[in-house]
DNA sequence: GTATTAATCTCGCTT
DNA sequence: AAGCGAGGTTAATAC
């Protein structure tokens, strides 16, 4: 039964099996018709009749094995097993596309709107402009220094801001009080949540209010 | 060539096809081989040849429809279009199990463990213990209080803490220091990023390396 | 390798 | 519906 399975190509299997996972943590899904996915880069996908999420998966570059009725994907100290019961559906998948996928209006794309319009956003010519500046607690999105030498800390989310993210600013903004420099603490999105919005006015942040930028 | 696809059923889909995206962002997957799933629940994966993360989807309760070469998938505002040029497998899947997995030593099996050894662990008996305890600023994964009415705030984490996981606790922390609370801050997890490890030592956070618990 | 963050994050839970 | 956090997060990027 198992014998037209080939576990060094890409192929898709629907199957009447189990799974069993053990790794960071340990799982088991109960027998069922189920998808399973391998591709030529090691990958397994293994997706049920509902939802995004696959039940079980190897991310690229496990090995997979084929022991009697058994396929064994092991990664590192990751090993998924599955039994299988009965093969209903196997077919093996020639010249799958390997393209990578064009993704606009990201967080970067915002990014790099506010740098190009930096000087109307804050209302000043910066001396010094910094994108993704590194420090040791995280790289800071956007760091604008003025002409008095204060530092201009912005956080730039593309979507919603959660309190999350203010903490992620305050961070960056600590880091620069402890090195003896003078701040003002900038979060630039297209909305915040409530919570989000307290904080920002308790630790005296400035909420600017962007939204996506149209494709260019 | 489009009349075999049926859009209310769960099936898989290997065609060369062309995909664009429009919601939160915008997207571009070119021309190839893809292989595409449709979940009764809605839900639609378009998987490339490599990785395990979708090139695009849809979450459930999304809607297809099918106009011409195309299929269309729709959910609140998100778009997803898939021009067909050519199909070269189709098959629909019947029984597919939607059996939810079952996971064990995520981070609610590490806190359960620490709330059954809470007096070994603090080196106390707290008067008061609550798991999940909420907050404005979110929910503190493990508070006890002592008879002197001192917060013991702890941060779990299932797997290596970064700086995130500090600032999270801290965040809890100062929930409490404002409404008057005496409080002493832990992070107990397996493993500490280094980074993190001296946000701990800075913040007087008590960092207590605690391995997944084996199964019970 | 380690560390950090974005993500069309997804998903579940709680208010 | 909104907000928040876990996740076997994955994947990309910087060091």
């Amino acid at each position: 039964m198992m014998d037209q399975i080939r576990v060094e190509q890409p192929w898709i299997l629907y199957a009447d099996c189990e799974v069993n996972y053990n790794g960071r943590a340990t799982s088991n899904l109960e027998r069922g018709n189920l998808l399973i996915i391998h591709k030529s880069d090691g990958t397994l996908l293994i997706q049920g009749g509902t939802l995004c999420t696959p039940r079980n998966y190897q991310p690229p570059q496990a090995i997979m094995h084929k022991i009697g009725n058994k396929l064994i994907s092991k990664r590192k100290n990751e090993t998924i097993c599955i039994f299988i019961y009965e093969i209903i559906y196997y077919k093996e998948l020639s010249d799958w596309s390997i393209k990578k996928i064009d993704i606009h209006k990201t967080e970067k794309d915002l990014r790099d709107y506010i740098v190009n319009n930096i000087e109307e956003i804050l209302g000043f010519k910066p001396i010094e402009l910094f994108t993704e500046f590194n420090t040791p607690v995280g790289s800071v999105d956007v760091l604008a220094i003025d002409r008095h030498n204060t530092y201009h800390i912005i956080e730039v989310k593309r979507g919603k801001i959660s309190i999350v993210g203010c903490t992620q600013l305050e961070r960056y903004s600590n880091y620069f009080i402890d090195i003896m420099k003078n701040v003002r603490d900038y979060l630039i999105a297209p909305e915040i949540s409530t919570n989000a919005l307290n904080y920002v006015k308790e630790m005296k942040q400035t909420y600017l209010e962007i939204d996506h930028v149209s494709d260019s």
